[in-house]
DNA sequence: TATTGGATCGCC
DNA sequence: GCGATCCAATAG
């Protein structure tokens, strides 16, 4: 099968649909003429206005402005003051919605991932959010671009995966979030290796 | 203008 | 288990 870059039309459905499918797309890096590129294993989803953990429960700000303004772009932020976290924005505009990559398979460009973050131990290169936003060189410039661009996208290359390979669990990091810390809205791989927390 | 705490990571 | 490190969000 061809490569078939993720359209902006397909992020505009149901958000725990478009996280789930997400599930065994690539995340593809270019800069300066090199390519990085990762399977993604894991994601998390933040759903609409009144979900306590995403950062849209309190409505429009100047750092969440993006996750109001339509579906297909790249919600870039610094967490902990040390780690980016990359996001796509999903639905429609003006309901914020996002998915968060939380952790890849590494699968292009391994030794420039290697440099980039430091260690070469290959498990522990993009299996977190932060993590791989090291690996693949993602930061605060990237917020607000398109997620169908050309600078970073994700494809389908045929990968198929079934509903049972799929894992739900709590989201991670969010038990501020009262009724809605225990929602099973994180979703993995099944026995994937290369996912964060097992 | 000041204070608080976080969608994490890596080392102790 | 805990410190790093900074900036967004809120309170005053």
């Amino acid at each position: 099968m061809k490569y078939k870059k993720i359209t902006q039309n397909f992020y505009g459905g149901d958000t725990l649909k478009v996280a789930k499918a997400l599930l065994g797309k690539y995340l593809v890096r270019k800069y300066h003429s090199k390519k990085l590129a990762g399977r993604i294993v894991e994601t998390e989803a933040y759903v609409g206005p009144n979900d306590l953990a995403s950062h849209a429960s309190r409505g429009k700000t100047p750092r969440n402005l993006i996750m109001f303004n339509g579906a297909g772009y790249w919600y870039v932020y610094l967490v902990y003051g040390l780690n980016y976290c990359l996001n796509v924005v999903t639905e429609q505009k003006d309901y914020p919605a996002a998915v968060l990559i939380r952790a890849l398979e590494p699968i292009t460009g391994i030794e420039i991932m290697i440099k980039l973050r430091g260690i070469n131990d290959i498990n522990q290169l993009t299996n977190g959010p932060g993590k791989l936003c090291q690996a693949l060189r993602i930061n605060k410039k990237l917020n607000g671009t398109k997620a169908f661009g050309n600078e970073l996208y994700i494809e389908d290359r045929g990968y198929r995966v079934s509903g049972r390979g799929i894992k739900s669990a709590n989201r991670v990091g969010v038990d501020y979030a009262g009724k809605y810390k225990d929602k099973k809205w994180r979703f993995y791989l099944k026995d994937c290796q290369f996912v964060s927390l097992r």
